[in-house]
DNA sequence: ATGCCCACTATGAGTGGA
C-alpha cells in the first residue's frame, strides 16, 4: 500500500501535473494540501477516472485539504477537535478518512507569518487542537498517521542554512515543542530518504534558484503511530515532481507499507 | 541539466505563502 502527501499549491493550477503524477506514482492514498478551491469546484471527475474517491474540505481562495483514495474512503471527518478560528473563520485545514483500515489525516498547519504575529499564536493553538484530535482518535490497534504540510522544520538540519532563520517561524522552540507533544502522544516522525543530496527536503522557494541550489526545507511530515510505522517498508521524497514546467513549490512525500 | 516567484482575486495591485 502506497500513501503519499503533497502540498500542490492550487489544485486547478496543478491539475495536469497531479493527474500525471497519480498515473506514474500510483499512490493508493494521497493527502493534498493548499487546494485553493471550494468543494464544488474540486476536479472529482478527472481524478475519478483514475480510480480515486475524494474527501475534500475547501472553501475557495485559501487553504483546503483532501484525501484521495482508490482503496476505500470511510468515516470522513472535516476539521479538528475544538479547532480554533482565525479572524472569526474556522479554516479548512484538516480532513480525516479511513482507507483500507488505515486512518489518515491530511493537515495544513497555519504558516504563522512571524513570531509575535497573531497568526503565530493561532498556529500554536491549531497545533494544540491537532494534539487533541490525535488523543481522541487514539487506537493502538489501528494504523494511524498525520500527513501534510506542518510548516515546521523538526531540526536545524531540516533547513538548508539555519543561520538564515533567526527570528523566523518554522524553527522556533514553541513550534518544535508542539511536535514533541505529538511524539509524546505516541507518534513517530517517518523520515523519508532523499533521492538526491543528503537531506530529504520537501519544499523549495520558487525564487532565487532555490531548487537547483537545494536551498530547501523539510516541512512536509508524516507522523504515525506504531502500527503504521511497523508496516513502513520505504519512504522517500519525490523531488522529480518539483522539476519542470509549472511545479508546486513542494514535492510529494511517499510512504510504502507492507501489505 | 533542476534555472533566477507563484496563485489568487479582480482587472491592478494587494495578499499570502515560508
Amino acid at each position: 500500500m502506497r500513501i503519499a502527501t503533497w502540498n500542490v499549491n492550487s489544485i486547478s493550477a496543478r491539475l495536469p501535473r497531479l493527474l500525471a503524477w497519480l498515473s506514474s506514482a500510483q499512490p493508493d492514498v494521497l493527502c493534498l494540501q493548499e487546494l485553493k478551491c471550494a468543494d464544488d469546484a474540486f476536479p472529482r471527475d478527472q481524478v475519478g477516472e483514475l480510480g480515486y474517491a475524494v474527501a475534500c474540505h475547501g472553501s475557495g481562495r485559501w487553504s483546503g485539504v483532501a484525501v484521495l483514495s482508490r482503496v476505500g474512503l470511510d468515516d470522513v471527518t472535516r476539521g479538528l477537535v475544538d479547532q480554533p478560528a482565525y479572524e472569526g473563520v474556522v479554516e479548512p485545514r484538516a480532513v480525516g478518512a479511513t482507507c483500507a483500515g488505515v486512518r489518515v489525516w491530511s493537515v495544513y498547519v497555519p504558516n504563522g507569518r512571524e513570531p509575535g504575529h497573531p497568526h503565530y499564536a493561532y498556529k500554536l493553538r491549531w497545533l494544540e487542537a491537532l494534539h487533541a484530535t490525535v488523543l481522541a482518535e487514539a487506537d493502538p490497534n489501528r494504523p494511524f498517521a498525520l500527513l501534510g504540510d506542518f510548516n515546521i522544520a523538526p531540526t536545524d538540519d531540516d533547513v538548508w542554512d539555519i543561520s538564515l532563520f533567526t527570528n523566523s517561524t518554522h524553527v522556533t522552540d514553541a513550534e518544535r515543542k508542539a511536535l514533541a507533544v505529538l511524539r509524546d502522544a505516541g507518534l513517530t516522525d517517518v523520515v523519508p530518504r532523499p533521492l538526491k543530496y543528503d537531506r530529504p527536503f520537501t519544499y523549495w522557494d520558487y525564487r532565487q534558484l532555490a531548487f537547483p541550489k537545494n536551498n530547501g526545507m523539510r516541512i512536509d511530515l508524516v507522523y504515525a503511530n506504531q502500527r503504521f510505522t511497523d508496516a513502513v517498508r520505504d519512504a522517500y521524497v519525490d523531488r522529480e515532481a518539483r522539476k519542470g514546467k509549472a511545479p508546486s513549490d513542494h514535492a510529494p512525500v511517499v510512504v510504502d507499507l507492507h501489505g
